[in-house]
RNA sequence: GGGUGAGUAGCUCAGUUGGUUAGAGCGCCUGCCUCACAUGCAGGAGGUCGUGGGUUCGAGUCCCGCUUCGCCCA
């Protein structure tokens, strides 16, 4: 043995930001359109441009990280396009608050300056996501790199808008929307997160018109009364059915209003009558419509009493709300105060409640686009992995309601609207107009608002191709192969991407979305800034390196479950790549005097194969095929688990063990060119293997092998290795792996450690005996023996002895004055019980002549085969005890 | 209220057409610095698979009820 130089512990800080560079420079990761191969695409979800990578988006990539290597090593034209999304209310926000320490306002330094403001901000921070994924090892395509606002997918948006504008799927009207008093912005129904909150349900007395008494309506925002335009009852609300038609007068206000029908009451809940809010609530807005009711907007986008409502004008809603109650109170109006709890809408970015207001906007008509998503869903064009999102997906397409696009904000995409201030025209125009097409006035006025960021994000699988330019790019690689992301996201993205894919390129946007949950911190809470307990990705690279995060983070995980992340996870993944690197580090030391090139499979089969080489081909072929069938069906989790057990367990604990002796000499010269040739084979092929999972240490290792070319990211991935399968070498080393494991067993318990050399005879059945018996310097390696015989069965036993039995083979290891009698007797008796145990299960089994004649054959005769050896064993012990007390 | 997922070892989780003695990592216990690795090696303890029924020759796995927790939608 030689020393490498290779340092004992693996330090990823010297090899990770080095291959990274090498790649990057090389162009690896960059891919033409090549029409002669198969196409594999991803997109990335953009990530906020602004942002800073957390484990959410570590755990995304590295997913598709794993699947983009994966198939680019399969050979196929694979590209990952990344990019990052502009994303509006976020960005302008934090842009907003810097100002803010300033002592400044955007409306100071005017809508120009203050765009100004945020593109030197993004110029600024919007690289840091990008560097940040590279440190994860992320191997997108950076040539292709694309952000939601730049010119291309700018023009996209704009073709889009106009585009369905004329198709008359965009229209702008008067509508109830939610409405952000923080963000000072509309946003659309999915931005709104309802939240259950303890709070008051105040029932309010409403005079009769005429007098003679009053009816009890039931609410939880008492400041919306002002704005009341109706009462409303069940229509088979045998209380009030005589009332329907009659009006009362609104308290506080002094208007009169309608007692009307509507089945939308429940009569159950409070007193069931309901007061009618149209202009503040979604419900009380469609009975509105129902009932051509006025709609008074009594609180402003502000979150303040408009004028409307009289005396409380100006007040804040909840400080309006107190003042309402208090008066109710004195006047005698208020019956009764419970407490309930009820859902509230609050805005999904900062929190604050939302107000439902009505309010000018745009909107896209959903019912035309979402047909056509659902039947691509439906048909199973689109697939999601796990297939139950499905559901979840068709059940919100299915009860869409318009999509409101437009926001108050400055940082998005302009509504390429313009508005005559001569004539009114409205004209909706690709190209900035400079006169009106109607009247010819150049007074032309720009819609003020942006359109909702996930408007651009809804194109991003064509906008990044170049779309509305036909290119090679749309042609070779759209639809892109999957989409990975957080079930978080399935209405706000991908849905949309459906169908504006489905609208404009008459196709699917990708052919299956690979879905995963959240990562949760180890306690199952969400990873967020206010509870603070979010690990930042790049600390754990600093400290444990990107492949050990990577591992990490696919590991017990199965698709479209949230993720627990915890420390210990990435640090059994540092200590896997260790092992890894160790194993390496044991092969080159070990292949200095190995003068052949790196074996081809046909090669290796050629070789005088040994026992164990024949086993560990066998269980690499075995792991190879187990790897690329998991990541066939997107269970990564699984496909790590498989690489984790095969290196450790079959190749590190056993094969490394098993040919050390042929290594160090004790064996013929070209026994040990064999076990180096296969020690080089399994691992150069182990690496390719894992490379999608730990691109970085198997770069380091795999370029310090013979074999090494340019990169191992762009070497086949191992496959069809189905000729290096051997039962018989499985089956014979199973039994080997079985007997050392007892001769330990029974060493551990005697408290003989293996450094402590010993005897051990075992009696075997013939063609067993044969096999094993090529295995003996092994034996003698592996459970510490001296002197070891292999004898026929029925051979002499000798008598005073530990014993075991282990596949079928007695074990005798006759320890001199260290047997303790009892204490071996008790552990023959545990053995005997434990098989006394499974005979009577096995025997009752087989008893039942149901099973027998029902249960496949094959289940039945594996059940007898079963019994039979456990019987054989069982006698075995019997015996073996007999012999023990006779020696008391 | 509707939908949906989960409950398996102390912890985090695997368990893919129902069929070995239900697995792994971490943690725990015992013994080892054995010439790749103490980020390691060897051995071990630990589970009535939430609960009650049902289907079946056979159920952690399929069906129904109950229960606890979570998520989505209203």
């Amino acid at each position: 043995m030689q020393e490498t130089g290779l340092p004992k512990v693996y330090d990823p800080k010297k090899t990770e930001d080095k291959w990274y560079s090498y790649w990057e420079e090389k162009g690896f990761f960059h891919q033409e359109v090549d029409k002669s191969r198969k196409p594999f695409c991803i997109v990335i979800p953009p990530p906020n441009v602004t942002g800073q990578l957390h484990m959410g988006h570590a755990w995304d990539n590295t997913l598709q990280d794993i699947l983009i290597r994966w198939h680019r090593m399969k050979g196929e034209n694979t590209v990952w396009i990344p990019g990052t999304d502009h994303a509006g209310i976020a960005t302008q926000a934090k842009v907003e608050e810097h100002l803010a320490k300033e002592g400044l306002s955007k409306y100071d330094l005017g809508r120009k300056k203050f765009l100004e403001r945020v593109w030197a901000w993004k110029e600024e921070y919007g690289g840091r996501i990008i560097t940040q994924l590279k440190k994860l090892g992320a191997s997108c395509d950076w040539h292709r790199e694309r952000f939601t606002m730049d010119e291309g997918c700018s023009r996209a948006v704009r073709e889009v808008f106009v585009s369905l504008y004329e198709k008359g799927l965009i229209y702008r009207d008067y509508r109830i929307i939610n409405y952000c008093p923080n963000c000072n912005t509309t946003l659309s129904d999915i931005e709104v997160e309802h939240r259950e909150r303890p709070g008051n349900l105040w029932h309010i007395k409403y005079p009769f018109a005429d007098g003679t008494g009053y009816i009890t309506v039931a609410t939880t925002r008492p400041e919306t009364m002002l704005g009341d335009t109706a009462v409303a009852v069940h229509p088979e609300d045998e209380r009030y059915k005589d009332l329907v038609g009659r009006t009362v007068i609104l308290p506080l206000m002094n208007r009169e209003i309608p007692i009307i029908a509507d089945s939308y009451v429940d009569k159950e809940f409070g007193s069931g009558a309901v007061k009618i809010t149209p202009a503040h609530d979604p419900n009380d807005y469609e009975i509105g419509l129902r009932h051509d009711l006025p709609k008074i907007t009594v609180i402003g986008k502000d979150g303040r009493m408009t004028k409307e409502a009289g005396v409380y004008a100006g007040l804040d809603r909840y400080e309006a709300r107190e003042r309402v109650v208090s008066d109710l109170e004195a006047d005698g109006y208020l019956v009764k105060t419970e407490e309930h709890s009820h859902a509230v809408g609050e805005c999904y970015r900062c929190g604050t409640v939302v107000e439902p207001l009505i309010s000018k906007q745009w909107f896209v008509k959903m019912e035309p686009l979402a047909k056509p998503a659902i039947q691509v869903v439906k048909e199973g064009k689109i697939r999601f992995v796990p297939e139950r999102f499905s559901k979840i997906y068709l059940n919100w397409v299915e009860n869409i309601r318009d999509w409101c696009i437009s926001r108050q904000l400055w940082w998005g995409h302009r509504i390429p609207v313009w508005y005559c201030q001569e004539c009114g025209e409205v004209i909706v125009s690709r190209q900035d107009p400079t006169e009106c097409t109607k009247c010819g006035s150049s007074q032309l006025e720009q819609d003020p608002d942006v359109l909702d960021t996930w408007f651009s994000s809804a194109l991003w699988p064509f906008s990044t191709m170049g779309w509305p330019e036909e290119t090679a790019e749309l042609e070779h690689f759209y639809p892109t192969s999957v989409l990975v992301t957080g079930f978080d996201i399935i209405f706000f993205w991908v849905a949309r991407m459906i169908f504006m894919g489905l609208e404009f390129r008459g196709e699917i946007p990708f052919h299956e979305v690979y879905i995963h949950g959240l990562i949760r911190d180890a306690q199952g809470r969400k990873m967020s800034k206010s509870l603070g307990n979010g690990i930042d990705p790049l600390k754990v690279i600093t400290e444990y390196g990107a492949d050990a995060l990577r591992f990490s983070l696919v590991t017990g995980v199965a698709p479209g479950y949230d993720m627990k992340f915890r420390m210990e996870q990435v640090e059994a993944s540092r200590n896997f790549a260790n092992k890894i690197w160790n194993a390496a580090r044991f092969v080159l030391m070990n292949l200095a005097d190995y003068s052949g090139e790196l074996p081809e499979l046909k090669q290796i089969q050629e070789l005088p194969l040994e026992l164990p080489d024949r086993w560990i081909l066998d269980r690499y072929a075995a792991a190879a095929a187990e790897v690329n069938r998991q990541l066939t069906r997107y269970d990564l989790g699984e496909a790590a688990k498989v690489l984790y057990e095969f290196i450790w367990n079959d190749y590190c604990d056993w094969y490394i063990e098993l040919v050390k002796g042929r290594l160090y000499g004790k064996s013929t010269a070209k026994s040990k060119e064999t076990a180096q040739a296969v020690l080089m084979y399994v691992l150069e092929g182990t690496m390719r293997l894992l490379h999608p999972f730990m691109p970085f240490i198997t770069e380091e290792i795999w370029q310090q092998l013979p074999a090494a070319r340019e990169t191992i990211m762009l070497q086949p991935y191992p496959s069809g290795l189905e000729a290096l399968g051997d039962r018989q070498a499985a089956e014979a080393l199973g039994a080997f792996i079985e007997i050392v494991r007892s001769i330990r067993n029974a060493r551990a318990e005697a408290e003989v450690p293996l450094g402590k050399k010993i005897e051990a005879i075992l009696l075997a059945e013939d063609p067993l005996r044969g096999e094993l018996e090529k295995l003996k310097e092994e034996f003698l390696a592996l459970a510490g023996l001296s002197r070891l015989s292999i004898l026929p069965i029925d051979s002499e036993k000798p008598e005073k002895a530990m014993s075991a039995l282990a596949a079928g083979v007695q074990i005798y290891l006759p320890l001199s004055g260290m047997v303790d009698i009892d204490k071996e007797l008790e552990r023959l008796q545990r053995e005997r019980d434990k098989l006394v145990q499974e005979v009577a299960r096995g025997e009752q089994k087989l008893a039942n002549k149901a099973f027998v004649t029902k249960a496949p054959a094959q289940v039945v005769e594996k059940e007898r085969a079963k019994l039979e050896k456990y019987r054989a064993d069982l006698a075995k012990i019997k015996e073996r005890i007999a012999e023990v007390e006779s020696l008391r």
